[in-house]
DNA sequence: GTCTATACCGAGATAGAC
DNA sequence: GTCTATCTCGGTATAGAC
């Protein structure tokens, strides 16, 4: 049977507050930033202590961080992208990187709004497109400039959220994703082939 | 003759104090963006009280509008661009905006690292882009839906900036400015053409 | 018109009771 | 494991002497 206890209060699952101090961070990075993002912010939505969030996360960085911490498989995604036909490569990049970084509340968006006034979430932006697509991208690409056309291909999608979700360019913000990726595929292939 | 004076002050000249005081400003605000900037750095930077910078301009918020009003005509910018041949635009827009926005000590980059964070710095960069180029942009483009393809264009040449200036990929940071233009250019010229 | 001194606030972090 | 109380720092902004 649940004891009634005061609002606010959690006691017992050190788990459980983790987890929610780590979800509330996720939010308040995402859409303050870094800087903006406060401690007792994120501790007021996790309906938890603000000393506990330190005592959990010893720093304001650290809890940055660990709430970034991306479980995902480099290898398998691009695996699975080139085991289709590569004249579809352009297009399985394109949506899939915009749906991963334009999803405002995910992870990958909220480092990528701290990177611009950060550099550790600069370097872990950096890493995550370096694992992702750098190292594990040559396969899909042929022609001169293989790395330099990849990082144009990141480029080019980092700039399509940071004008849709960041500064608000009227076309891109109202039309649906799937319009986007029709119109700019095409360019990302044409990256991909060498001209 | 020139009296000797302690180091800091600068009696006398309210135009050279509020020049330095805009100058520190931007290189602060790029550098660190608007949150990380602080207001007794500047200060120190431009060899002045920090008291001075609000007594000149009331707040941070209106310093960081002062020092990023741009003096660009936006119609003279476009007007010289389309007087020279269509198969041109793309690489003039190309190494335009990558030059003025790529600079690290430019307002506009300045703006660009603090949109991240600030919505009003989102705004002016925003307006720089509507006036600059969604708005007097469309001859330069022909085909389908012409405001979405002027805004990724915007996109790209934006990502590139952040690729390299802020997330620091490797081969955009090393490479001379030309070189990604020789790259990206016709890309560019392909989305003014509407594929 | 300029600077000194300081008020005031909110941030991250700590100590120690429970 | 959690909370209360508090420390310290550095920020923006102001009052008033010069």
């Amino acid at each position: 049977m649940v004891t009634d206890r005061p609002v606010g209060r959690r006691p017992g699952d050190p788990e459980t507050t983790r987890q929610a101090i780590l979800a509330a961070a996720r939010t308040q990075f995402g859409e303050r930033g870094f800087d903006r993002a406060t401690i007792r912010a994120i501790a007021a939505d996790a309906d938890v202590d603000p000393a506990l969030v330190i005592y959990h996360f010893r720093t304001k960085r650290e809890l940055f961080v660990a709430a970034h911490e991306l479980p995902v498989d480099p290898g398998a995604i691009l695996a699975a992208i080139a085991a289709m036909p590569p004249a579809t490569y352009g297009e399985q990049i394109t949506s899939m990187y915009l749906g991963r970084f334009a999803a405002p509340g995910s992870p990958t968006f909220s480092l990528l709004r701290a990177a611009a006034t950060n550099e550790d979430a600069a370097a872990m932006v950096r890493g995550f497109i370096h694992t992702t697509l750098l190292e594990h991208g040559t396969p899909l690409i042929t022609g001169p400039d293989p790395q330099l056309r990849l990082e144009l291909v990141a480029s080019h999608l980092i700039g399509i959220v940071v004008a849709r979700e960041i500064l608000g360019l009227p076309e891109l913000r109202e039309r649906p994703l799937q319009d986007i990726v029709a119109v700019v595929a095409p360019v990302i292939q044409r990256y991909l082939q060498g001209d």
